[in-house]
DNA sequence: CGCAAAATGTCAACCGGTTGACATTTTGTT
DNA sequence: AACAAAATGTCAACCGGTTGACATTTTGCG
């Protein structure tokens, strides 16, 4: 593989102009400029970006920890993130937690020993505030970390208002609540509190379903299900903080032949692929995924320039298919 | 953020004694170890990866170009071979093509300039070939690049005589094969063969529809699968190439009143977990994913070592749910 | 032509860890 | 006590690109 010097001998020019023209844009001549692409291509260099990297004391990477990637929504999340790092010229470092809080923490430091441009989180650990050193910047995705780490979410209490709005617009008297797994800090956490209070203004009140962590990382929620229906064989409208749990109780009342949305109406949240692929397709509170991503990579990448807000919040909007 | 030199200083030792403790395993005394590893502590050191991988002429990541990450199958490949980077003590560098060729080429070059350990390939394109260099192990997940390039199949053809065996014998006697995209190379064509040779032998030929990669791409079957019953009404057993078409197909059954598996028999590919999340749960091929990823990570990481096969082909299994 | 601005060259330190060659010291063994 | 083996130290080059300081050459323009 050739080297700079290489490539700067074969021009006739020296490592100083080659690192320069590459670098700092407008100071070297078209003619010379010229020159050096010939002898680029000629040799088919390609800068070492180990050694870049190293001598700028930053790689231009940017670290994304989310705690699975067989969620579908995280890898909503991965996806989009991918696109963004891209577009800036960055590439992305995937590090996947499996929920596991110590894991995380060597990620972190790992991506510190990488020196990364920057690191997004999408995962529900706490204690890192104090890991993280301020000579790297860091964004946390859909959850709060801690008070000095800006945050980008959506706006999960207008979700859960919503959901509630279209339920008792539709009819619904007897509501449930099924969170994902309650992690404190987790700004799915609002949902509920959006869903409560709309309830609250029609004098109703939802029966909330915490479910474990343990469930919400195997994404199996079968058995919790069919107790909870055999206890509250009133309720008449769910609303759950993901679409997965949606499908699944959508499936228990196929099974059950309880007919939807004639017997039971489901709201779900996320809009991941699958809601539109079961019968009746789920309806569901859209998280902008796309929006997000995009606004916590550049806040990430352009954070020297710009100052980054310690919370941004997106819109969420109300996907209406056929299970309400 | 400390140094090798600082460390060695404070434990009143030398960098390389510090750097053979780190690289060497044994050659240092457990005295010595100690004392250096509590000056580590003192420091909060950890070593520059970029240093470290710069002087060894390469970096601790591994790549894995997909065509993309929203596809649920992709999603259990990037799942699993982040798992077994991680294992290995490796770290994932995920790029994510978006089905273009010309993508996947800079992304290529992107990694030897990064000095990645290997790159494994879960997409489509033919002619990597020529800018493979040799310095770099490379291998192929699902498809066959070129012949010089191993690569990591699951046995296709197995897959397509497996579900029209379970077809034949189920009764169904129309039978329809829907393809993803057809590429060349694809390992994913065999499934057709298979399924084509185990209906020949009951003197059965099906039919074939092949999908034009933008569908594949956008994962937006419906207006195809209308079309295509409304040619063929008396198809009674479908084999598709992935479990979102089968998915589409169903919800297309059950919006026009045919009932599954009465009507229709239906047999999807892969055993993502949307199969078993619709109503009826879908009759799936499943691939091992985890089993190839891992070797594939494996081969990669050690291919100094131990040669990589040029082929190595994983059994598939026959999921039976309730679409058959 | 003359002078300032622009373009290059020269040199060398630096990023931080790795490694080989060889010298010196510390251990353990008989 | 003698000697070999094990453990460390010393020194310095190297990975490949970046950058600042300053010298020198080329170019444009009045």
């Amino acid at each position: 593989m050739a080297t700079l010097k290489e490539v700067a001998d074969r021009a006739g020019v020296t490592v100083t102009t080659v690192s320069r023209m590459l670098n700092k844009p407008g100071i070297v001549s078209a003619q010379t400029t010229c020159k050096i692409q010939r002898a680029m291509h000629e040799l088919d260099y390609q800068p070492n970006e180990l050694a870049r990297s190293l001598s700028k004391q930053q790689s231009n990477m940017i670290g994304l920890i989310v705690p699975s990637a067989r969620n579908y929504f995280f890898c909503k999340v991965i996806h989009e993130v991918e696109q963004a790092t891209c577009e800036l010229g960055y590439k992305l470092l995937l590090c996947v937690s499996n929920h596991e809080k110590q894991k995380e923490i060597e990620y972190f430091s790992m991506l510190k020993a990488n020196k990364v441009a920057g690191v997004l989180i999408a995962s529900h650990t706490q204690d890192l505030a104090k890991d993280i050193a301020m000579d790297m910047p860091v964004i946390s995705i859909d959850r709060t970390l801690s008070p000095g780490i800006p945050s980008v979410c959506s706006d999960n209490e207008n979700g859960g208002r919503l959901a509630a709005k279209l339920l008792v617009q539709k009819g619904c008297r007897n509501l449930a609540y099924f969170s994902g797994s309650i992690t404190p800090g987790m700004d799915a956490n609002r949902r509920q509190d959006g869903f409560a209070s709309e309830l609250a203004k029609h004098g109703l009140q939802p029966i909330v379903l915490e479910l474990e962590e343990e469930q919400f990382v195997s994404m199996d929620y079968e058995a919790v299900i069919a107790a909870f229906f055999a206890q509250h064989p009133a309720v008449d409208g769910v609303f759950t903080s993901n679409d997965i749990i949606a499908a699944q109780i959508l499936r228990y009342c196929q099974k059950t032949g309880r007919p939807v949305p004639g017997g039971l109406k489901i709201v779900g949240y996320d809009d991941i692929e699958l809601a539109r692929l079961t019968t009746p397709a789920i309806t569901t509170i859209r998280q902008d995924v796309h929006a997000i991503s995009h606004f916590a990579v550049q806040s990430v990448a352009q954070c020297k320039k710009h100052p980054t807000p310690l919370a941004t919040v997106f819109p969420v909007t109300l996907i209406e298919r056929e299970t309400t």
